[in-house]
DNA sequence: TCCAATTATGAGAAGATGCGACGTAAAGCT
DNA sequence: AGCTTTACGTCGCATCTTCTCATAATTGGA
């Protein structure tokens, strides 16, 4: 219980105010000052009072004076969102992506580098610090720019940033994410597990913008569940939350073999199956199955308002969420909503975005 | 986004400190102006306009002036917790319990009532609400001083106090349970899962006190899991969250086919199990073996720190929890602390009394 | 070109709240 | 009875918000 009774003098409004205003400026985009004062809920000279805050704080800037309309021009003000920046990394097996992002969460700089499965954790570090100063570097930023910085990667990742297992990534159990990542811009670092962001990134601008429950499902060479109740991230006690490797599900079939006793590309199958060939159709319907097995734990334990498929065996489209759909109402009293992933590949970097902007949020903008 | 622009003027900060002053009064007991000012973060001149506002509103009382120390007496304030009540009721299918509650949440009157497995839906609403009003009118309550009242009972319980599905007891199916209890004392009322507000229970008082994520594991007559992540209560987008009775868990055993196979009373075999009988502990060891079966989904989605099992099979008492704790170890990459519950069958009863008083402090008493 | 209409600004007054300081009251102790 | 101790109560001041009204800067039409 604290936040009570910390500081209940007049401050506190003030802070109250001037975050309502900021709030106010950066959902509504650039506005009068009578416009910012009704959105904010407060008088014009308290929304005034705020902004000369904010500005001073290099947060807001008065803008082009006027347009054409009848009457005293109003004063404008924007956002400034180029005050700070954030990074984004998505450090995979395979892959890297790194990504910067405004106040706004505006990408404006993203970069890929290929990695690989075997390369030793160091190297894999250093390539992921290359892709983000890349980007830094890019848009010019002065040193103190980014003002937070996140990491996802494959396995399981706990409160402090740290790598407490990983199958998937070579040397890097036991290693300290969120610090390296910190040290690199000297600003919070933070790392989470793969498939959390992605349900963190769906859930910002994706398929479950309008969802504040939902199961994120990463399918195929990194797999993995994300869990978001309440609009927020849920990891559990030591990260783990969605691991649901070791559940002895009854009848549960590893997807790689489904494809691979198929004998054909997963891309053909996939095409195959959206042009309605009944083989490959057979095929998708096994690994929905799968996929449908797996969800259905953490559907029956949380019931969630929808659920989001991503990773490779998203690219099946429509067909494999169709078959989802019909596995889960077997499977479930209240089956929830199943929707693709609206980001793809991105989707993972774009959750660091979100969560590195949650800190700078919370702890540079007081909101 | 709401909670910001309202009302951000001074009234805000009054409502502000008048609640840090009441949970400092509620926290500490009773104790002089000096003491809740300092615990509440004020000034004693605001501590004690909000302690005149409370006990306008019949909140706070000044009470025994003075005790033996040096000094001009200090005033004394103590937190009026009989200015309301709540009712907290588990409507199971064989019995009935009601409970009375003051604002503290502390138990003053009490009701067992005996119910029938079959009995009908409108005869067993008439027993809850002839124990319920039993309690009310043994307190000499008047009309209008129960503020909140809520029910647990078996079965789905949806968001607005609806019970969606209940297997366990006749006609219950569609009930409106929550309006039916409010009716009855003309106040608020809600309705909840049985296993969801032991939960509660465990987390308010019992063995779950100092821990924010738990699943509670409601065994044996009924049966159930209650979810509390963040210390609040998880029942999914339908209330159905915990409800894993579809989900196809290799070698799943169904406690009472155990017991049934054992041939002996169920009391007996748990006795004989702690005085170190083997073949009691192998059934104890089977029971322990399936509640943990379903409890690792739930361990495995969630990560909890703790599991606290409950209801009927919790009579085994130790070496059901030492049973469970090594199955657990084998199921879970992280396994959670495992505790008994704290309240047995009066744990319900306690979840809704909380629940109500959770309803209570947030409309009534603005907190 | 000038004037009315329109819209927003800016300054001043009033109301509400919180806090620090200082004098005062009421007890115990010698 | 007087001193010490502890807390009370009042006063004054500072902060913050809102309301009101006069003023300024445009547009559009006569």
């Amino acid at each position: 219980m604290r936040a009570l009774g910390v500081t209940n003098d007049t401050a506190l409004l003030r802070r109250l105010n001037t975050r309502a205003t900021l709030h106010a400026l950066r959902q509504g985009g650039p506005q009068t000052l009578t416009q910012l004062a009704r959105a904010a809920g407060l008088s014009r000279q308290t929304a005034e009072v705020a902004l000369a805050d904010l500005t001073e704080r290099g947060l807001a800037e008065e803008s082009s004076p006027t347009e054409g309309r009848a009457g005293r021009p109003a004063r404008r003000f924007r956002f400034r969102a180029e005050a700070g920046h954030v990074v984004g990394l998505d450090v995979g097996p395979r892959r890297i992506l790194a990504m910067l992002a405004d106040l706004n969460g505006d990408v404006t700089e993203q970069r890929w580098l290929d990695a690989d499965e075997h390369m030793p954790a160091a190297e894999r570090l250093a390539l992921a610090e290359r892709a983000a100063t890349a980007c830094v570097e890019a848009a010019g930023l002065a040193r103190g720019g980014v003002w937070a910085a996140t990491v996802g990667t494959s396995g399981v990742v706990d409160r402090s940033g740290r790598v407490s297992v990983s199958t998937l990534i070579p040397g890097w159990t036991g290693l300290d994410l969120g610090g390296h990542v910190g040290r690199w811009f000297g600003c919070p670092g933070f790392a989470a597990n793969d498939a959390n962001l992605a349900a963190v990134a769906e859930h910002w601008r994706g398929s479950a913008r309008h969802v504040d429950d939902l199961v994120y499902v990463l399918s195929g060479y990194r797999a993995g569940h994300g869990l978001l109740l309440d609009g927020r991230l849920r990891t559990g006690r030591t990260g783990s939350a969605g691991e649901l490797g070791r559940l002895p599900l009854a009848g549960w079939e590893d997807p790689s073999v489904v494809l691979g006793e198929a004998g054909r590309d997963a891309e053909e199958i996939f095409q195959a199956a959206q042009a309605g060939d009944e083989q490959a159709l057979a095929v998708v319907d096994r690994l929905a199955h799968g996929l449908a097995r797996g969800a259905s734990a953490l559907v029956l334990v949380v019931d969630p308002e929808l659920v989001v498929v991503g990773g490779g065996l998203s690219r099946a489209g429509e067909p494999l969420l169709e078959r989802m759909r019909a596995h889960l109402a077997e499977m479930c009293l209240n089956p929830p909503e199943v929707a693709l992933s609206t980001f793809g590949e991105e989707s993972i970097a774009l959750g660091a975005v979100r969560m590195a902007l949650d800190h700078v949020e919370q702890e540079r903008l007081g909101l």
